[in-house]
DNA sequence: CTCGCATGTAAGTAATTGCTTACTATCTTA
DNA sequence: TAAGATAGTAAGCAATTACTTACATGCGAG
């Protein structure tokens, strides 16, 4: 009994390829996402998602740009929504967490991609994520440290690294635990430790 | 131009099959570790495996048990070097740290293994890991608590997950950089960082 | 109204996977 | 020295992979 045969255009069909495997992410490893389990997600034949993208690389390659642009806009967005940089800090962890609870592919396929070897579209992209992430944050953690609000001896390569991976560590508690139930509020002692880490100021 | 074949015990085999999985993880994901694969490594044919481990499932269970076994020896190695509750947990940090750098397939073995959907003894095998690994922490953490070198309002199970993502963010920055180069140092530096989100005392 | 093209299906392809088979070489030991 | 056990090989298995091809069809422009 099959149902009905739908048309879409290439451009929705694209984007709902993406968001396919984003979501299929969130329960198998990337590795064992092939063409044919995109398909029968979208209620297609594993041909047809050829039509859309060229290649699997390139599939790849479109659900990195669409991790870039949602959770780099969410980091953005997050940090304009204060002046104190202690506030900008919690509010981009606060996003950033939130974004792995709402996808939690997306961690995953970062991790995947990272630990392939030599040097592909696709890597080179997540790179170019992870570094301007991690430029933004060096520049929020400089600017408290002028301000005083982070203690001047803090080494703001080493407190960013502990910034991310305390992100890490959460998502891997998740996946022990085998969900996303209660990350966030774990979330928020994590980073409260994280804090009184760095803080300057009244002491 | 075959070379000679040479004979060896099963046993033997069977731990040199571990070390070359270690070894392969450290430049390619697990997921693209396959028989053939090994075999070639250690100048085998691709059947030969089988002679060795009933199947492939045994080979990464066997794994596990390798990296339990070193991990955690080392673990608790490190944390008898002292009995000041702050230096055990940067003796454990640092070993830790260092074991990662010497088998950087090892914690990509353990992430690949956690994401991997549903119930499969190697997992369970993992967990079990991260289980006591997680509960040597927290003991030391609560110890150093009740001795007030650690703030008696931090959360120890908040900062065990920090603790343990300390080392993944270490970790990922080595995926990036596309070595080990430098890590050991980061970790002193991101150690200080986390030791000052916890530390009591002089306040 | 109709015709071309974009979107779909179904059935291929070669390559690779884990694993098995039939057979051979080496070592131990009675 | 003959026999059995162990550890090796090469070839081939069915299943799965990414990708291609041949053919069907519905929608929009002329």
């Amino acid at each position: 009994m099959e149902t009905a045969r739908v048309r879409r255009s290439s451009e929705f069909r694209q984007a709902e390829i993406v968001q396919a495997v984003v979501a299929l992410a969130a329960e198998c490893s990337p590795a064992d996402i092939t063409t044919a389990r995109i398909a029968g997600a979208m209620a297609l034949t594993q041909g047809a998602i050829f039509r859309h993208f060229p290649t699997k690389e390139a599939i790849w390659l479109a659900v990195a740009e669409w991790i870039e642009e949602t959770l780099l806009g969410a980091i953005e967005e997050a940090s304009l929504s204060s002046g104190a940089p202690l506030e900008q800090l919690q509010a981009m962890f606060r996003a950033h967490v939130g974004f792995a609870v709402a996808y939690p592919g997306a961690p995953r396929l970062i991790f995947h991609e990272l630990q392939q070897p030599g040097d592909s579209a696709v890597k080179r992209r997540i790179r170019g994520l992870l570094g301007s992430y991690r430029g933004t944050l060096l520049q929020i953690l400089k600017g408290a440290r002028e301000r005083g609000v982070v203690a001047h001896e803090v080494d703001v390569e080493h407190a960013a690294t502990l910034f991310i991976g305390a992100i890490q560590g959460l998502v891997m508690q998740s996946m022990l635990a085998g969900g996303m139930r209660g990350v966030e509020e774990s979330a928020q002692g994590v980073f409260g430790v994280f804090l009184s880490g760095i803080a300057g100021g009244q002491r």
